[in-house]
RNA sequence: GCCCGCGUGGUGGAAUGGUAGACACAGGGGACUUAAAAUCCCUAGGCUUUGAUGCCGUGCCGGUUCGAGUCCGGCCGCGGGUACCA
């Protein structure tokens, strides 16, 4: 945009303060430079100031910066910003989570290498997030993906093996039995592996694992020390971790077959034993694993019953299958009363004991069961009134509900379920049935990933040694680059000279561990690692003690559980092998979830049946009717040039459109995550280049909370750049001169005290949007003031300090040109002044029986009786009152009046 | 399936249990201009009415309260997570 082309001559104040019309491609990279210049988000230690750790999660590089990164690292710079004006030191870094699975897609999908396409992917981010002026201390980047990083944390993983929080043990995985790999839950859709469309197995493999399990009740107990975290990512954690208190128990069974004579098996709910109908076992329980050798029906079951994915989900749903293996168990408690044994599909070998036995009458899924298979359903209790027809449905109320019991075990004949569990647990230890045990849902944290773009586990397999950790000289264990992504499968599998070293203990030919890690553990401590970036350690201990813990992190909900129990699990494992100090054990001090950005899925389906997946500007959106239907836009444009059509507004076009003529139809999925596989990411690179940084910072900040998911719209845009500019216009015109009215002054700084105190609640409390709707408001008020230039003055200044975290290049022009002091990213956040604040006045909203009917001026801090009796005396009250006497007249001082009748 | 959220005008949304709809977008009307752009002003939940008054109204049903968008119970819908997407 060039200011002025018409007219030719600059006008005074063009030449004295800079232009007239606002100008964001002007502005922006002479500030950006300034602040480079001045290094002023550069975080290093110092005494005199107090430190502040400001840190969103780190962005994947998927390819392109989407609106959602803008809308999360902009709240982030606003805490940063506004935290730099209150006298912190800010740390306020960034980085890449570089490592996964798209890199390995794009290179099997396009050829190329993952390495070379992430590192694409973070300059080009980079690049585009430069211009959006975020405080960051770009010094301290790096990326997961970064030897320097890896290296670092396969060092932390050799001292966590050392300390005993790590281990091996057997997991299943889902097998894609035709491309003879691996696949991710997301890889497999309906039971079925993505490419090959293969029926997925699950399958044992011998994997690595962290031991956060030993900290289950650690790290439940501690969400009560998280203050300033969200109460609802603490309730989602200590569910995830599901503190139990159960009993542990064997069914002997009869005639001992293949050397098994027991079954163990724990309950959360031995107060129903008595409505036990039937034991399951898992198909990857030890005795299924046996019964399987001699017998191909029990094997062909199994097999069947390992068909489909691992999620906890897709068990669920799953149709349950059950296998009557023939054998029997004796029932604790009657040594006459026989239980069948079955094998079942939804029972899972990484859950308690792998076994469980069935409660028809009190749990749904044991239920559906017994009804598919024709077992007894027997009622332990039924509500203490009324009755329960038990065939027909389970009786399953919560375990704090009083029932009574009809087959007592221990306790009293009504009583909780909670108390009944307790009583069974004593009574079952005290009569020698199990023992009373604590147990968790929280599973260890399986960390081998069969996969390439990951950090290499540093560790040799030895035939005379065994596992031997690599020595720490040798990290790190670099990903080497000669590797193909033709064949389905792990590249690092099939390197024979990068997979095959000398045991770093006794020298004799070894193979390197081809697992490489969880992209989670990444994620687990980057944190750390970013208050001393370069150490030849996986931290420095004066760094971390000086800038953790993070004081404000920002992230979304969909890591309310994983990324945040992990990193949780991580600050004490590293506290444990001191690389984190003991204050650092829960690294995040005050949490807050930003909503995400949602954004409608465009979608066709392809000709081999999968769906196709469009990008926002890849479609045609029409509105027929008041139904919004879509076409893909090559068809379009192909049909408007051969129909001759040139505007959407024709009515050719409606008509077309109406029937669908108009080439392919897109199904419109709405509001969805945005999200790189689906293609409905929106980019934000168009916003900025035509309106410029700050307008999309103040865009993204206003209208909606920040911890709600939005749906994206750019409507908005035009008019957040339109506001901008009417800003700056006020600061630009100023110089004019106005004469001074009598009172304006005083009333428009009681304005800018009022503003600046609403404007600090509101960035303090992340009320970002509701503190940008007072900052219009103060607009407004300072465009109709008649103040003085000199309060004016003031006032503007005040404003651009209030908009300077959300649009600190505008807010930096301003204040220059109002002849402020050095930048004003450095300038002290303005005070409210109390006095300022005070009303002599007070308008009360006056109600008869809830309903608004007037209202009263009032003094402030007039009398009850005396507000009451002018709230009667109103017309309102008298009209309503009609003659009668008010029941009872409530007045709440300084807010409202209620008249009963 | 299970766990956690969310639901307010045409739209985004505001509202420590106390005037529902602040602020903004889109809309309608007007001023300025030869014209346009830019800018400024007015208007705006629904129904009813000339207007005032009035009635209805925060997903649905019920409850607590002088008073409920807000608290409680039950539904419906949508979103997130569900341990190998990150």
């Amino acid at each position: 945009m060039v200011a002025r082309r018409i007219s030719p001559t600059p006008n005074a104040l063009q030449e004295g303060t800079g232009m007239s019309r606002y100008s964001a491609a002007e502005i922006e990279p002479k500030w950006q430079k300034a602040w480079d210049e001045a290094g002023v988000f550069h975080a290093e230690r110092t005494a005199d100031k107090p430190k502040y750790y400001v840190l969103e999660m780190f962005p994947y590089p998927s390819g392109r910066i989407h609106i959602g990164h803008v809308r999360n690292y902009t709240m982030g710079d606003v805490v940063a910003r506004y935290k730099m004006a209150t006298g912190h030191n800010v740390l306020h870094p960034m980085g890449f989570d570089a490592f996964g699975m798209p890199a390995e897609n794009a290179a099997m999908a396009n050829g190329g290498h993952p390495k070379d396409w992430t590192y694409s992917n973070i300059d080009t981010m980079v690049a585009q997030m430069k211009p959006l002026g975020f405080s960051l201390d770009w010094t301290r980047m790096f990326a997961t993906c970064d030897p320097e990083y890896y290296g670092q944390q396969q060092a932390l993983f050799l001292d966590f093996l050392e300390k005993g929080l790590v281990y091996r043990k057997n997991a299943v995985v889902n097998w894609d039995p035709v491309d003879m790999t691996v696949l991710a839950n997301e890889q497999v859709e309906d039971g079925r592996g993505w490419r090959s469309g293969a029926l997925v197995e699950r399958r044992e493999l011998t994997q690595w694992f962290f031991k956060i399990s030993d900290y289950s009740d650690e790290l439940l107990s501690a969400l009560d020390t998280l203050d300033n975290w969200p109460a609802k990512v603490k309730t989602m954690q200590a569910n995830w971790i599901g503190k139990s208190r159960g009993l542990q128990f064997a069914f002997s069974l009869i005639d001992a077959p293949h050397g098994h004579d027991r079954v163990e098996v724990y309950t959360t709910r031995p107060d129903t034993l008595m409505g036990a109908s039937f034991v399951g076992i898992s198909p990857d329980h030890p005795l299924a694993k046996d019964l399987e050798k001699s017998s191909p029906e029990v094997a062909a079951f199994c097999e069947k019953a390992r068909q489909g994915g691992t999620t906890e989900e897709a068990l669920e749903k799953a149709e349950k299958l059950g296998f009557d293996t023939g054998l029997k168990v004796r029932h604790p408690f009657d040594t006459a009363w026989e239980l069948p044994v079955y094998i079942a599909n939804f029972i899972l070998m990484d859950y308690g004991t792998g076994a469980i036995f069935g409660c028809p009458g009190h749990d749904e899924r044991d239920h559906e069961f017994a009804t598919k298979y024709g077992l007894p359903i027997i009622d332990t209790f039924l509500p203490t009134e009324g009755d329960h027809d038990i065939q027909a449905a389970p009786f399953v109320p919560t375990k704090s509900e009083k029932v009574r019991y009809t087959r007592l075990i221990a306790g009293d004949e009504v009583q909780t379920g909670d108390e009944a569990v307790n009583a069974a647990v004593d009574f079952c230890e005290k009569n020698g049935v199990g023992h009373g045990v604590t147990k968790f849902r929280l599973r260890d944290w399986g960390l081998s990933r069969q996969r390439y773009w990951g950090c290499p586990i540093p560790v040799v397999h030895c035939d005379a040694c065994g596992v031997v950790p690599e020595k720490k000289e040798n990290l790190p264990v670099q990903l080497p680059d000669d590797v193909s992504f033709d064949i389905p499968g792990n590249p690092l599998d099939r390197h024979p000279t990068w997979r095959d070293v000398p045991c770093p203990s006794c020298g004799k030919p070894a193979r390197r561990e081809t697992d490489t890690m969880d992209t989670f553990v990444d994620s687990s401590w980057y944190f750390a690692r970013f208050t001393a970036p370069r150490a030849d350690t996986p931290t420095d201990l004066t760094e971390a003690e000086y800038w953790m813990n993070v004081d404000q992190y920002i992230g979304g909900i969909e890591h309310a559980i994983l990324h945040l129990l992990y990193s949780r699990f991580f600050a004490r494992a590293m506290h444990i092998c001191g690389h984190l100090p003991e204050t650092a054990k829960e690294p995040f001090d005050a949490l807050f979830t930003q909503g995400m950005v949602t954004h409608a899925i465009y979608q066709t389906t392809g000709t081999d049946g999968r769906p196709v997946y469009h990008y926002p500007e890849e479609v045609v959106l029409a509105n027929v009717g008041g139904k919004q239907r879509a076409f893909l836009r090559e068809n379009v444009e192909l049909w408007m040039k051969s129909e001759g059509v040139s505007s959407e507004d024709d009515p050719l076009f409606t008509a077309a459109v109406a029937e669908a003529l108009i080439g392919t139809e897109v199904t419109i999925i709405p509001s969805a995550k945005m999200s790189k596989s689906k293609n409905n990411v929106v980019d934000p690179v168009q916003i900025i280049s035509q309106y410029g940084a700050d307008t999309a910072r103040w865009f993204v900040l206003s209208d909606s909370p920040p911890e709600r998911d939005v749906e994206w719209t750019a409507s908005g845009a035009e008019a957040a750049s339109k506001h901008l500019a009417r800003v700056y216009r006020l600061a630009a015109e100023l110089t004019d001169g106005e004469a001074d009215t009598a009172g304006s002054d005083e009333q428009l700084l009681r304005e800018m005290h009022k503003t600046i105190k609403d404007v600090t609640l509101g960035i303090d409390s992340f009320g970002f949007n509701a503190a940008i709707a007072k900052l219009y408001g103060f607009t407004n008020t300072i465009a109709k003031s008649k103040a003085g230039v000199v309060a004016k003055r003031m006032a503007i200044k005040t404003l651009a300090q209030l908009m300077s975290p959300m649009t600190p290049h505008l807010s930096e022009e301003i204040w220059q040109t109002l002849g402020g002091e050095g930048l004003i990213t450095e300038a002290p956040w303005p005070q409210a002044d109390e006095s300022m604040l005070i009303e002599d006045t007070v308008t009360l909203p006056i109600q008869v029986n809830g309903k608004r009917r007037g209202e009263i001026d009032v003094p402030k801090d007039m009398d009850k009786a005396e507000v009451e009796k002018l709230a009667l005396a109103t017309d309102a009250v008298q009209r309503a009152l009609d003659g009668a006497q008010p029941k009872k007249v409530i007045v709440v001082p300084g807010r409202i009046v209620n008249v009963v009748m």
